[in-house]
DNA sequence: GCCAACGTTGGC
DNA sequence: GCCAACGTTGGC
C-alpha cells in the first residue's frame, strides 16, 4: 500500500470541513506531476492532509475511496481527481518546521518541491511522521 | 506583502 | 524546439 500527502489551504478547504463532509472529491488539480500522483493512488491508500499557507502542518489522514476519474470542473479534459474520506486526526499536528528539523525527512517531496500539491510519502517517512504526530 | 521556485504560454 | 515573459504557489 502506498502513502501520499495532499495539501489544502485551510481557509479554502480545512480539515474540519473534511471531517464534517465525511467524503469529498479532490478536484481542482491542474498540474501534471500532481495529477500523475493522483493517478497512481489506489483504493485504500492512506494520505496525509496538510494545511498549507496557514497552519503549515499535517493535521489528518484520509483514505482513497475512489480511484482517479475525470474532473468535470476541468474544461480541457486533461485532469482528473480522486475521492477521499477522513480516517483519523493527527493528535499532535506535525509542523513543517518539525519536518525540516528532522534530517531523515530531508528528501521528502514536500520539503524538496514545496509547490507540489500532491506528493508520495515513502514508507519509512510515513512511519516516522505518524510517530511524530502521536499515532 | 515579499520573494523564490517553478510551471505554462507564446513568439521566434 | 528554445527561451523570455508571465502567472501561481507557498513559505517566511
Amino acid at each position: 500500500m502506498a502513502h501520499w500527502l495532499m495539501k489544502s489551504e485551510p481557509f479554502k478547504y480545512s480539515w474540519d470541513q473534511m471531517q464534517a463532509d465525511g467524503r469529498t472529491h479532490w478536484d481542482g488539480v491542474r498540474n501534471y506531476q500532481a495529477s500523475n500522483n493522483l493517478k497512481a493512488m489506489r483504493l485504500g491508500d492512506e494520505c496525509f492532509f496538510y494545511h498549507s499557507n496557514e497552519g503549515l502542518a499535517i493535521v489528518g489522514i484520509v483514505e482513497i475511496v475512489k480511484e482517479y476519474y475525470p474532473d468535470p470542473s476541468d474544461a480541457s479534459g486533461r485532469f482528473g481527481m480522486v475521492d477521499v474520506a477522513p480516517r483519523r486526526s493527527v493528535p499532535h499536528p506535525v509542523t513543517l518546521a518539525a519536518i525540516k528539523a528532522e534530517p531523515a525527512l530531508a528528501d521528502l517531496p514536500l520539503v524538496r518541491q514545496s509547490r507540489l500539491s500532491v506528493s508520495p510519502v515513502p514508507d519509512d517517512a510515513w512511519a516516522l511522521l505518524c510517530k511524530m504526530g502521536g499515532l
